[in-house]
DNA sequence: GCGGGCAACTGGTTGAACCAGTATCTTCCT
DNA sequence: AGGAAGATACTGGTTCAACCAGTTGCCCGC
């Protein structure tokens, strides 16, 4: 089924039902504050009238809360809030960027996101450089051609989505399952980000030497230059970024 | 409250509910392999009946596995199993590491595992030399004067406990939501195995002095210290337990 | 042969009733 | 008056029986 990526298409967004557009705004109440750790939430049957629906709908919500670790139902007492700083998992990246309560925490949040996304590119390719088998080269150098392509067109969009795609090769090809799941939290926010700013992917003249320089490493196995490489793209680029946030966070005073 | 680690205690094992334990089944059914991806799941009646119970309990057990990713549901199209591999998050950890079909798979996971734990490891106590306020490193050295005590009575489950509660309080100190919500799926990982193989606990001579040069880098704000620290001793010990599984990946021919 | 519509799936939603833990208040016995 | 036992009023957990709403495909009529 020629290695479907996921990336591209699948553009239908799932028309949201009732049960999921309840859990998307109780995850928001709970990621703004408005519900506090530890409050105790209103009886299921309160709720149920409180979002104009049933029990066994409103229920369903609760269960993705509390697999989210957003909440903690007990038979008898009721539901709490728990505390998604501490119980929270990456799943809860995107939403939270977007709905947190504090810009600089949020600012903060992305400012950690970034080194730690560096760290964990620099794993998966160091991995990529040991295992990639030759099917996972060919796929890599053909999505880079892409991108190169696509940089030399000045195709921002088209490279976002280009990037997403090499990455996601580039962790297939690390054939590590721990990794492919400590990334996918990742990818899926980067994703969820490009949806809405298209226009966010940093420009970078050493792009294309970066692309080719982790390619040839990967090539020859070569998992220190593959590592070296990547961490001097990201130095520079995330530099950028960080001048950026943190000007915002100085601007800022919120609260 | 104070700052309830959550780690000790809390051992009254919640009665698994109806939901729950339709869940973790079939969970164990698609990490097993016996539902394999892309496979169609029966009709939600159908598998009420199979699970002798009613479609709005069923329903619940659905959505959980749809948040874990480990199926996907299209109104009129029915359930498919995903593939968790590719689709998977960190969670599944403990449940694969269980019930996964391959030994060799499994044990090649755990490897990966013990290399993105000691990154991950490294990030945070780099954070944690840099962010840790005053009540942060002494309550790690409490902990740490806690292990020293329990490894000098050679009580092993003691330390295993102990050795979890001061990671978590060193991802506390790192002050890092990114961090934090890389770590709690590992970290809870961790406490289930231990739960299950308190002995699992690798005793190193060298464990008090490891704790004790973390918490020197720490207290010092010297993050390539502690680092370099940390680094050894994982390097050294998880080098036993590399041996031991790949000896069992060479004994072990599985399929 | 082709097109439309009907029929038979699928999941989504609803409402009501009852089961089962938990906490609290009340009552009755000591 | 004090304390224990039980009634009560919450809480979530489970069940049932409909009906609504997308999808698919068959089948009939043109």
């Amino acid at each position: 089924m020629g290695q479907t990526i996921a990336s591209d298409g699948d553009s239908v967004s799932s028309s949201p039902n009732r049960a999921e557009t309840i859990y998307l705004d109780l995850q928001r109440r709970i990621l703004s504050g408005e519900l506090k750790a530890g409050q105790r939430l209103a009886a299921e049957r309160e709720l149920a009238v409180e979002y104009a629906t049933n029990r066994n709908t409103l229920r369903e919500a609760l269960r993705k809360l509390e697999h989210a670790n957003l909440v903690t139902v007990r038979h008898g007492q009721g539901v709490t809030v728990a505390d998604f700083r501490r119980k929270g998992s990456l799943a809860l990246l995107p939403a939270f960027l977007e709905q947190g309560a504090s810009v600089a925490e949020r600012v903060n949040v992305l400012l950690d996101l970034l080194e730690a996304r560096a760290r964990m590119l620099e794993m998966v390719v160091a991995r990529a450089a040991t295992r990639s088998t030759p099917e996972d080269v060919a796929r890599l150098k053909e999505l880079a051609a892409e991108q190169v392509a696509g940089f030399d067109r000045g195709d921002l969009a088209a490279i976002a989505r280009g990037d997403l795609a090499w990455v996601d090769a580039l962790v297939d090809a690390a054939h590590s399952l721990p990794l492919r799941w400590t990334a996918n939290p990742v990818i899926e926010f980067y994703r969820k980000i490009l949806d809405r700013f298209p226009m966010i992917w940093i420009s970078d003249a050493g792009y294309p030497g970066y692309l080719r320089g982790v390619m040839e490493a990967v090539s020859a196995s070569d998992s220190a230059a593959a590592v070296s490489t990547m961490r001097a793209f990201f130095e520079r680029t995330d530099q950028v970024l960080v001048g950026t946030l943190e000007q915002l966070l100085e601007s800022e005073t919120p609260q």
